[in-house]
DNA sequence: CTTAGGG
DNA sequence: CCCTAAG
């Protein structure tokens, strides 16, 4: 081995130590239960839980007129027993007409417009929890009008959360995290009842899960959406199993980075693997016209600035505070406004429309909500983007979720579950409904989560951004789906469903093209319901809205206890320097061994990208791209050092090609020929690959 | 994990 | 970009 040193020409250029592998070479984490992953997962279960109440509840107080959200926690759950059907379950003819007769009309439509009037303390006072489902479900009955919500979310780590409650103009914003950071302690309180009849009950919720959920709500009007009719859910009641489980934490997938500093080592950032059973629809001209913000946007430090090397992770373990503060920001610009989501519209609003039946696609929104009012967007010098998820379905006339981009993956997740959960349970289809049940069941107990791929990945880590992970970014457009992944341990087997296959269609063609939406006669689905209640899919990958041809079928992957992904962290706060990225997370090498990813979204080089490159490696030299990426792209996530070194051959390469044979982005003959004489130089000195090399053309840095 | 190279 | 042998 060649002993390298390093010397100095003169060049400012911070010369980093290279440790022995074994010094660098970092330890594994151990991973550290956040008390925040803990409330999420109780979080959820309570959401869920108490949406299979209000499913019921609503259903029985068809008639209610009252101006107030109905929040049973805490109630007499007993009341609803008799509400129960367990014909409801069945997939035959007697299902479906219990299912029919129970169909009611939900007052939530009332509810919620009154509710939604209430000052932010009213509204939080008054069983927010409920809000968030009635929000969810804006399917409504009798309602002429329809409501088109608009669910705003930040990160359920807790650190963040752009929350609010909108609609017909008036805001209600809160940003609760604080006082959700409290009340995790505090917990909920799990009622048990294994004869099953019993309801579970999430009583003594606290008043931050109420904040929580409540102020997650923002609703905005659609005219133009179509009502529907929900029928009676039935869901069972199950057990809610609540409170920390600070004795479990393989249950919770570590987000927690390390908070060492591991000097001048970044985290590993992802590992990918091919999915070839996915299918990826090329963006359709519907979409091309569609605005993106540039996808990147941050460039990396200088080699020699001075810039620590302090890995994204590394610090923001110590952000909580700003990251909180920043939101705060983002959260009283939001509600100042006192308009709807628009607020957090900026020239970074992504939008992406998700299709219920399994698709989601970026785009504009303006077809589908109405314009922010000018003059509001000055004041959203705010940096947060945001990404608009539309999740339609022919049961839903459509919801809208507006996450911020540094919200998490899996404040993402979460809100999927409820709202899978909730637009499952309002579906006609008795055995969806069932399984739907059973899967928050097992999900409240940890056996199933929801899983993001985008691009066929998964996005495993729910501490990663939606701008990190690339979900904001238009190149992924039409690549994110969701999946229910149960748990083959903890899971009844019922939930296994791995006879039903993942499902992913367009929503006009979903009748016809989703596998489990062509039950045979036995379930008892009537025509219509195969038409106009098509099972929601157990994983909705996304297709534009032109796609309407592929269907994509996936293995619902099995995931271990560990790998529950219900749980967020930390976001990272949005910096130029983060640019989107598309990370993956390591996955397990055993369970994942079969499973094939798709590749990554190619990105191509820009000519900065290739100047900070050519200028790192004339430094640095050929072999030694750890440090190239560090160096120069240390803020660019989505480059690994594989990918430097890999761009570097194709820019020897280009470099040595004529110029009329070079395709793609032109790269200055300036930076090719630098790239020429690095690499000639490099190639040369290939043993001494420790001096620097600031211009190859001009000067041969001497080598020790 | 990094490198180095082939695919 | 991916994959993988080597170190």
């Amino acid at each position: 081995m060649v002993v390298k040193k390093r010397v100095d020409h003169g060049f400012h250029v911070p010369v980093i130590p290279k440790a022995p592998r074994s010094n660098r070479r970092r330890g594994a984490f151990k991973k550290k239960l956040d008390g925040n992953q803990t409330w999420a997962i109780e979080l959820l279960a309570a959401v869920a839980g108490k949406l299979l109440l209000e499913n019921e509840s609503s259903s029985a107080s068809s008639n209610e007129k009252e101006n107030t959200i109905h929040f049973d926690y805490g109630k007499n759950p007993e009341k609803e027993d008799g509400q129960y059907d367990d014909r409801l379950f069945q997939a035959g003819p007697l299902g479906q007409q219990a299912r029919q007769k129970e169909t009611v009309s939900v007052p939530q439509i009332d509810s919620l417009k009154d509710t939604l009037t209430l000052d932010t303390n009213q509204c939080l006072q008054s069983e927010s929890a409920l809000l968030f489902q009635e929000a969810s479900l804006v399917s409504n009955s009798d309602c002429s009008e329809n409501v088109t919500t608009d669910l705003k979310f930040g990160n359920f780590k807790g650190i963040n959360a752009s929350s609010k409650l909108v609609r017909k103009g008036e805001e209600i914003s809160h940003n609760f995290w604080e006082s959700v950071e409290g009340g995790t302690e505090s917990g909920f309180v799990k009622h048990i009842d294994e004869e099953d009849k019993n309801v579970d009950v999430v009583q003594n919720i606290t008043s931050s899960s109420k904040e929580l959920l409540g102020s997650c709500v923002k609703c905005i009007r659609s005219p133009s959406s179509k009502g529907y009719i929900p029928e009676t859910l039935s869901l069972k009641r199950r057990i809610v199993s609540l409170g920390t489980r600070d004795d479990d934490e393989n249950i919770f997938r570590c987000n927690q980075r390390s908070t060492k500093v591991k000097a001048y080592r970044p985290i590993p950032r992802r590992r990918v693997k091919k999915f070839l059973t996915y299918k990826y629809k090329k963006v359709s001209s519907t979409w091309k016209d569609y605005y993106f913000p540039n996808a990147v946007r941050g460039m990396w430090p200088v080699c020699n600035s001075r810039k620590t090397y302090c890995g994204r992770e590394r610090c923001q373990s110590d952000i909580p505070a700003k990251k909180m503060k920043l939101f705060d920001q983002g959260s009283v610009l939001t509600s100042d406004r006192g308009i709807r989501g628009e607020s957090f519209c900026n020239l970074h609003e992504k939008s992406m429309k998700a299709n219920m039946s399994g698709s989601a696609h970026f785009g504009h929104d303006e077809n589908v909500v109405s314009s922010p009012p000018k003059g509001h967007k000055s004041s959203l010098s705010y940096k947060d983007s945001h990404v608009r998820l539309s999740i339609k379905s022919l049961r839903v006339p459509e919801i809208f979720i507006e996450v911020p981009e540094n919200g998490t993956v899996g404040s993402l997740k979460m809100f999927y579950s409820l709202l899978h959960t909730r637009l499952m349970s309002s579906s006609g289809n008795a055995l969806l409904q069932k399984r739907v049940f059973e899967a928050v069941a097992a999900m409240i107990g940890g056996g199933v989560h929801v899983g993001l791929r985008l691009r066929g990945r998964k996005v495993r880590d729910d501490s990663r951004t939606l701008l990190q992970t690339g979900i904001s970014s238009k190149d992924n457009a039409g690549t994110l789906a969701f999946e229910l992944e149960p748990n083959p341990v903890d899971v009844p087997l019922s939930l296994c469903f791995n006879d039903a296959p993942v499902v992913v269609s367009d929503s006009n063609h979903q009748s016809t093209r989703s596998p489990i939406s062509n039950p045979t006669p036995s379930t008892g689905f009537g025509a219509s319901d195969l038409i106009h209640d098509p099972p929601p899919p157990l994983a909705i990958a996304n297709h534009n809205s032109e796609s309407n041809h592929d269907v994509v079928l996936a293995p619902a992957p099995v995931k271990s206890l560990s790998d529950c992904q219900l749980t967020s962290t930390a976001i990272v706060p949005y910096s130029e320097m983060n640019a989107e990225e598309l990370t993956m997370v390591p996955m397990d090498q055993k369970a994942r061994r079969s499973e094939l990813a798709q590749r990554r979204t190619r990105r191509p080089f820009s000519v900065d990208e290739v100047e900070a490159l050519v200028h790192s490696v004339e430094k640095l030299g050929t072999g030694r791209w750890r440090d190239v990426k560090l160096c120069a792209f240390e803020g660019a996530n989505h480059r690994t050092y594989v990918d430097l070194k890999d761009k570097w051959k194709t820019l020897v390469h280009t470099a040595q090609i004529a110029p009329q044979q070079r395709r793609g982005q032109p790269v200055p003959q300036e930076l090719l020929d630098r790239v020429l004489a690095a690499h000639a130089y490099w190639s040369q000195h290939q043993d001494k690959q420790i001096g620097k090399h600031q211009d190859a053309l001009i000067a041969i840095p001497t080598e020790v």
